[in-house]
RNA sequence: GCGCCCGUAGCUCAGCCGGAUAGAGCACUAGACUUCGAAUCUAGGGGCCGGGAGUUCGAAUCUCUCCGGGCGCGCCA
């Protein structure tokens, strides 16, 4: 149930009677135009473009916008949810619906409950859906950045789920490579010292961290002194899949502390090593046979230091055939493959599992890899499947205005379990959501444990407690009455006329639009803000009670009213609920 | 040098598939609690939307260009 949608055909039919009288050409694209909330509340309650749009295309029946605009205006005279139209400014059509229309949200609202602003699945092209998101290499715990990522993908997932899509949650874990060797070695240095041999300092190059220090002492408990002194021929593998397993039982926890879960674990390493064979080999076998793949050199890239550049030839994707700025080597000199060469089989497989569409979620950093991943996509799927990239900017952690000093050194790093451990996961959820994606994004660890406004995480959950909070007084004042959204459905919501009234009816009737365009947008941050408009509503009015007490939601001496106001009150909660229930936050009912 | 992202109030940021007088929070100033949670609210000042050009009836929004910042640029992931 969607205002906007509904009035949006309204006007659509209007547009289309216009044109069965020949005054329209026929097959407008109806996508044109748009019904939103108008920024001035003078100008009523929706506005619509429409005649500014087809303005052009209405020559000469009709000579301008505002001519167009006072035609559709009179088709609407009779359309039931419609109480006046005017056209206003340079050819706007502006709108009064009935209350009716606002009553029937409100009660949709209480009847729906968690699944209020699902988008009906006739507006919803459903796809099957892959997101990977986090994808965090299994060499030590996950930092901040990794975190924002992590809520950013969960909290899209979460959106596209909710807006009627299938959704499969994915994570890529890195484990092959020299990045897992490097983690091997530190492993073992940690073995070592577990078994009481001194390690002295570690090595430039190897990972200090001393979270380390746990997997070697179970490299200890399994193996003994098995390793002491051999070659790292003997021991690597052993000690890397050990020391692999335990990372990802560390980011495994961190996100399970965030409400994270993955579905599917894909592991970089089985593409080479599984069942299957070389799945890698495989994917470069099937773009070479497409003549996407060559032996060649690249030029050296210009104004860049490259000391041991060394001109050579290679095995290249044309990745320039569809739009990237350079071909991209598959292999490295030692003869193993390159990540890019892995990711291709990688997103082979999500491709051969049926997805129309691949989310992947980036770091910011590796912006330069968009393109070539979206280019081997496209060839590999011959164009059916479209990877998505979204980029998540840089967290800067500061500390009540003062940035944190994120050290190298492994002692004074602020991992992001640390973070939530400090300020709590709704805090981190909701702050990493309240920011476009590709925005950077200031993360103040003071501010976001104070329970003031200056803290928009608690402003929102304080609004939900507060309506709890409403409700639970009111099964107090009025103990025989049922509260329950059945009977609150049924108040006469005209008695609800005050501005601070109406204005959250609207807001809680814009909700369904928020979400479908948050959906359609990839952009859960419009959740985030309109929770917080909402909230900022609900506060207001309900301050205004304070002066003018026959505001407020309770009036033993107005039943009526009184289960009205409630109604109102449940909805908002309802919404308010059903929001941060989308970007993974909890509805507390009460903040103590 | 090339590519991508960003530049909006003192600060942090919304708004951007063109639309009416550019918004919010913080900070600052002045106010509001005997009763539903003042953990809140109300009001005020504060802006060449980085500069310039273009497209358009109309540009913060689209295009180009310049300036400023971030990220990236073969065999790291």
């Amino acid at each position: 149930m969607n205002l906007y949608v509904e009035v949006h055909d309204l006007i659509a039919a209007s547009l289309r009677r216009i044109a069965a009288s020949g005054r329209l050409p026929k097959n407008l694209d109806f996508g044109r135009f748009v019904v939103e909330p108008p920024r001035d509340p003078a100008h009523g309650d929706l506005a619509t473009n429409a005649a500014m749009v087809y303005a052009k295309a209405a020559r000469p029946f009709f000579s301008s916008p505002r001519d167009l605009a006072a035609e559709i205006v009179s088709t609407l005279a009779n359309a039931p949810t419609i109480a006046g139209a005017e056209a206003a400014g340079p050819g706007f059509i502006n709108l009064r619906l009935r209350p009716a229309a606002f009553h029937r949200l409100l009660r949709a609202a209480l009847e729906q409950g968690p699944d209020f602003g699902r988008p009906s699945p006739a507006r919803t092209a459903q796809m099957k859906i892959n997101v990977e998101y986090v994808s965090a290499n299994p060499t030590g715990p996950m930092h901040v950045g990794h975190g924002r990522g992590a809520v950013f993908g969960d909290a899209l997932a979460n959106l596209l789920e909710f807006a009627g899509h299938r959704v499969t949650r994915e994570y890529y874990i890195n484990d092959a490579g020299a990045q897992v060797d490097v983690l091997a070695r530190s492993a073992y240095l940690r073995y070592k010292e577990a078994l009481g041999e001194g390690t002295g300092e570690i090595p430039e190059g190897l990972y200090p961290g001393v979270y380390l220090k746990r997997v070697g002492q179970k490299l200890a408990a399994e193996f003994g002194r098995e390793f002491l002194g051999r070659p790292e021929a003997e021991w690597l593998e052993e000690v890397r899949a050990a020391a692999i397993v335990a990372m990802m039982e560390m980011i495994r926890a961190d996100l399970s502390a965030l409400n994270i879960e993955h579905e599917i674990f894909f592991s970089e390493r089985s593409l080479t090593c599984g069942k299957e064979g070389d799945l890698v080999a495989k994917a470069i076998a099937e773009l070479r046979s497409r003549g996407l793949v060559y032996e060649g050199r690249l030029p050296r890239p210009k104004g860049q230091l490259m000391e041991d550049w060394e001109d050579r030839e290679q095995t290249l994707f044309r990745s320039t055939a569809f739009g990237d700025d350079s071909d991209r080597p598959l292999m490295k000199s030692d003869g193993s493959y390159t990540y890019f060469a892995s990711d291709i089989a990688y997103h082979k497989a999500k491709i051969d599992r049926g997805y129309l569409l691949l989310i992947d979620v980036w770091g910011a950093d590796h912006g330069g890899y968009v393109k070539r991943m979206q280019a081997a996509v496209e060839a590999l799927s011959e164009g059916r499947t479209t990877l998505d990239v979204k980029l998540c900017q840089l967290v800067q952690l500061l500390r009540c205005g003062e940035p944190l000093k994120m050290s190298k050194r492994a002692g004074d790093f602020i991992t992001l379990r640390d973070v939530i451990d400090e300020v709590g996961v709704d805090a981190v959820r909701f702050m990493m959501l309240f920011r476009k994606n590709d925005a950077p994004l200031e993360f103040d660890l003071g501010r976001v444990i104070e329970q003031s406004k200056d803290n928009p995480v608690f402003y929102v959950q304080y609004a939900h407690a507060r309506a709890r909070s409403v409700l639970r007084r009111a099964r107090e004042v009025l103990p025989e009455v049922d509260l329950s959204p059945p009977f609150l459905m049924e108040a006469d919501l005209n008695l609800l006329q005050d501005q601070g009234e109406t204005a959250l009816m609207k807001l809680i009737a814009q909700y369904p639009r928020v979400v479908e365009q948050a959906a359609q947008y990839d952009e859960p941050h419009r959740i985030a803000f309109y929770l917080h408009d909402l909230a900022s509503s609900l506060h207001a009015h309900q301050t205004r009670g304070k002066e003018r007490p026959q505001l407020r939601f309770l009036n033993e001496e107005r039943r009526d009213l009184t289960i009205a106001r409630l109604a109102l009150v449940a909805a908002v909660a309802a919404v308010l609920a059903s929001g941060l229930g989308i970007l993974g936050v909890s509805a507390p009912e009460e903040m103590r």
